[in-house]
DNA sequence: GCGGGACGTTAACAAAAGATAATAAAATAG
DNA sequence: CTATTTTATTATCTTTTGTTAACGTCCCGC
């Protein structure tokens, strides 16, 4: 396993610090700890069934966690450059994953282990900020979580595509459209036909207006 | 301001002991920060629009949490005896919260302020429990809202009536229906249909298998 | 006890979504 | 570059859900 470059390091330690600002000493001594994972397109960075040890911070490239039922592969989230990658539940609670994290373009992320914050936590140099970094990231992350049940209970699938549209994220972009489909909760049929409501509004409304 | 009698704080410390254990000293120190609140049916804990500063621990009583979209009320989730209850994201985030929390049973709880945390964050007796309680709190509920979103991705409606049956939940007795089919994403006479279908099931099929 | 409102079920109809299949375009591999 | 696979759209049909309204029951306040 490789380590990172210092450049890689330090767009690691700026996207960081919204979270928590280590001292230059605390950054060696997390750093020490790093590794860099280089993902191929299909690759897995967590499979099913087994326990999630890792969280990564996407450098270049994307990612979906996606569910298999009833042998159909059904795509919960994505994440791109510039964002934290795990599977949250199963690296807190060490139970196994019950999602894939797959590489859907080649990827590069930094990697930090499970042990490696034990031994952090454990490390009285850096054991304070360990546990705000722990605790402010668990808090980032329930904020998302929080918009996206909001977002099932109150709004319907054509307004929560609606509100993908004008967010202006780049998933619309990247990503092939039968996983945001899934990402919304539809069919990928359901979505197309989405679509085409949203690009000629009014179209049967006209009519009976004028 | 009431305080908490012995007793509810002793319920409340082993509550707490799944998260974080208090030496006595500490326990003291974060007793001295805490109220007992009784909130009448039909009143609000929280009210949309204001910032949330309390993170609330039920003693007796039920709590719903909706959202007003379009003059209607939706219900987005539901708190009993022994949960903790906030609005959390306004809570960490300090901005207003967008959903009401209101009693629909008379409720008495504990009641943790935002000021109170802050203040004990500075306090070095008790400032590393604090951030390891706040971090091991935060993942707790991240990890019911991860359940949650995949509910909603890889279930359809009628499954997450099943499974919310088949767990046992006290939601089912204590809940009125149409609040329970908001919560699960659906309409109250959805759920009507979905509760026929399942409590007579094969109904239609045993007339085609015999 | 009485009256009014809240609650759950059902029916009838409309709207939306799922399932399946066909087709065409785009991306990918060889 | 070509063949194959993946992806997106569209059509058709079925199923589910939403909407509205009616009805009966239960509970609560007065």
């Amino acid at each position: 396993m490789q380590k990172p470059s210092q450049l890689q390091l330090l767009v690691y330690r700026r996207f960081l610090e919204q979270f928590v600002v280590f001292t230059d000493e605390q950054w060696e001594i997390f750093c020490n700890e790093l590794q860099l994972k280089k993902i191929k397109k299909k690759e897995f960075l967590i499979e099913a069934g087994k326990v999630c040890n890792e969280v990564a911070f996407i450098l270049r490239g994307a990612i979906r966690y996606y569910h298999v039922k009833d042998g159909e592969e059904i795509t919960n989230y994505f994440s791109l450059e510039n964002e934290m990658v795990s599977a949250y539940k199963s690296f807190l609670t060490q139970k196994p994953s019950a999602a894939y994290i797959e590489a859907i373009e080649n990827t590069q992320a930094i990697i930090f282990n499970k042990s490696s914050l034990e031994k952090l936590l454990e490390d009285e140099r850096i054991n304070m900020k360990m546990e705000r970094f722990g605790r402010v990231v668990a808090e980032t992350v329930l904020c998302c979580y929080d918009d996206r049940v909001t977002a099932f209970i109150i709004q319907t699938p054509e307004e929560r595509y609606v509100s993908l549209l004008e967010s202006g994220s780049p998933i619309l972009t990247r990503i092939p459209q039968h996983y945001i489909a899934n990402y919304l909760g539809i069919t990928p049929v359901s979505l197309s036909r989405i679509r085409r409501r949203v690009s000629k509004p009014n179209t049967g409304l006209r009519f009976a207006a004028s």
